[in-house]
DNA sequence: CTGAAAGCGCTTACAG
DNA sequence: CTGAAAGCGCTTACAG
């Protein structure tokens, strides 16, 4: 391994200004710095970032504790993150925290130990009093998908009522009226939050809301097909279902489908986040889309300003997100008889 | 932050003492253990991995080198790894190398940066000569999903010939004998053993090929879907699709669904890697089931074995692996006139 | 069984 | 503008 002793020799000057021209710093005559850099080229000498980061008390690496890298939805986001902190030349760890209190507390020491950064945590079972105790505890907590107020100016959150209220809206403007909704069974804030604003657009169009037409599951394909599966069977009068989410939404449609109800013709479907998988299925998912790439950016930004070299103000970052209406193929517009 | 020092004053031994019981070192009394661990445990001590990283010249962090987390096939194989690792108290560095040599070569060089003791390297892009160049300047470079030769006992691969046989030969058993290949487009070893692997099943049941009948496109959905509706303009007959991944199955079932082409009544496809769609779509898909949890475990395990406890035997870790037959819902039994 | 000392490869006051 | 020196928090021969 070549050190930055090897380079001073081979310059003929100090570790010292080597360390200098390393760092840009100050103070070193452009002669010198130039004989050096080449010495530098000449040799590929590449600086050992773990000397560095034990001096510097401070690597300049960041960390990611999402509930599962194999989630498409959180595989994107982790994505985003990392080729946004590469394009500023820090490196990203990516962990799981598999939706568990003492796994992502354990996800969260072991990132510490090595010295990174900042945390971007994208949490759902973390209490608030949990997160505001590591917020403490790390350099820099960035967290996304959650709103705590006051940790506000380090999270990213997206408006869960606004865009639950759009789409319901959406399928209201199309003629519907009677909704069936899936919602998730997971004990967090966005199922509630969705739900409201699913409620709030029925009321803001005086439309009765029975509590028989919303059953629960998990927000996956399964969860989807059998909440469906359990609303069937009440044998209700319904044209439009919500989902929680796509997966919801898709598992509803297939179920659907193989039941011999044709979507849109006999039932249209909305979805929410607009996974990879919305714009691939049969009939392609009408949904709102998620704004993971501008939330990733802006939270990897807050994560890694402090420590790079950067032009963005960060009072332009935005902290709310409003996912935007994708119509495609599962909403069918109704021509009433009335 | 809490060091080795403050612990050794708290506990009345020396630094050297406080590393060792930290380390299950030798050589240190019971009593003295019980006493130093006692003390690390009351203050939450937790060791700078940093520092330990810069003495023992390397981290206990392994890399892994992918081309895009993004990418549901790979981000099962990174989750898989990082957990199989994580198991065992390594942390995970995630790279993307985005299937350029220039970024591969970057992301594997800031992995070497922070000392990690192993990569774990996805790449179809780099030369066997690139590889063989790495595999001499990291310390353990272990390859998945590639074969090369004098760096054998560090590959892991799918037989992709057998399996492309079987799910071409599963096809012939259900009277198919008109067929379509949908192909990948990119200039690595999988399609063109893929495809020598269907070519195989046909020659032994004595089909005739007419290379008339595949079309090349990029591995995805839109892919498929573009390769079938050139297809179609043929004016070919055919009863069944073999196609090179779940992805451009599903593109092509998708396009011929929305030209009223029915799967699997009017026309039979398979796939091949068991991707998450496979099992979520109209029909399931039938397709060859791709180990990744296998893999990831053989690969991490290699990856990790120098570095921890382990009571694996190397020479029971297998190298070669290959994907078994899902049968799901695309294919359908021909009952023939003859 | 235990401790004093050297050293891993850097950075950064400090002094000049 | 430049260098000698100290130190980041550990581990590990070496000596006893």
């Amino acid at each position: 391994m070549i050190t930055i002793k090897d380079i001073a020799k081979a310059a003929n000057v100090s570790p010292a200004t080597v360390s200098r021209v390393l760092n840009n710093g100050p103070k070193v005559g452009a002669n010198k710095r130039a004989h050096v850099q080449k010495i530098i080229d000449d040799l590929g000498y590449r600086p050992n970032l773990t000397a560095r980061a034990l001096v510097k008390q401070s690597s300049g690496s960041i960390g990611v504790v999402i509930p599962e890298i194999f989630d498409p939805f959180m595989a994107k986001f982790a994505h985003e993150i990392e080729s946004y902190a590469t394009q500023h030349d820090v490196q990203t760890f990516i962990s799981s925290g598999h939706n568990d209190v003492e796994k992502e507390a354990m996800a969260i020491n072991k990132l510490l130990d090595n010295n990174v950064r900042s945390i971007i945590l994208h949490s759902k079972v973390m209490s608030d009093e949990d997160i505001i105790h590591f917020s403490k505890i790390v350099p820099n907590l960035v967290l996304i998908n959650r709103n705590i107020e006051v940790i506000k100016e380090k999270c990213f959150w997206v408006d869960n009522y606004a865009a639950s209220f759009a789409i319901t809206e959406h399928l209201i403007n199309a003629g519907h009226t009677k909704f069936v909704y899936l919602n998730s069974n997971y004990d967090i804030e966005d199922p509630k939050e969705r739900f409201e604003g699913f409620k709030g657009a029925l009321k803001a169009h005086n439309i009765h809301l029975d509590f028989n037409i919303v059953e629960y599951a998990e927000p996956f394909h399964e969860g989807g097909s059998d909440a469906i599966q359990r609303i069937i069977k009440k044998d209700l009068t319904f044209t439009a279902i919500v989902a929680y989410n796509d997966q919801m939404a898709l598992g509803a449609i297939n179920y659907l489908h193989e039941i011999g109800i044709n979507t849109p013709k006999a039932v249209s479907v909305v979805g929410f986040d607009d996974v990879i998988y919305a714009s691939n299925s049969i009939p392609k998912l009408s949904t709102m889309h998620y704004p993971i790439t501008e939330m990733a950016i802006a939270a990897t930004t807050t994560a890694i300003s402090e420590f790079i070299d950067s032009d963005i103000e960060k009072a332009d970052i935005p902290h709310c997100f409003t996912p935007e209406i994708i119509d495609r193929d599962s909403v069918k517009t109704l021509t009433l008889a009335k």
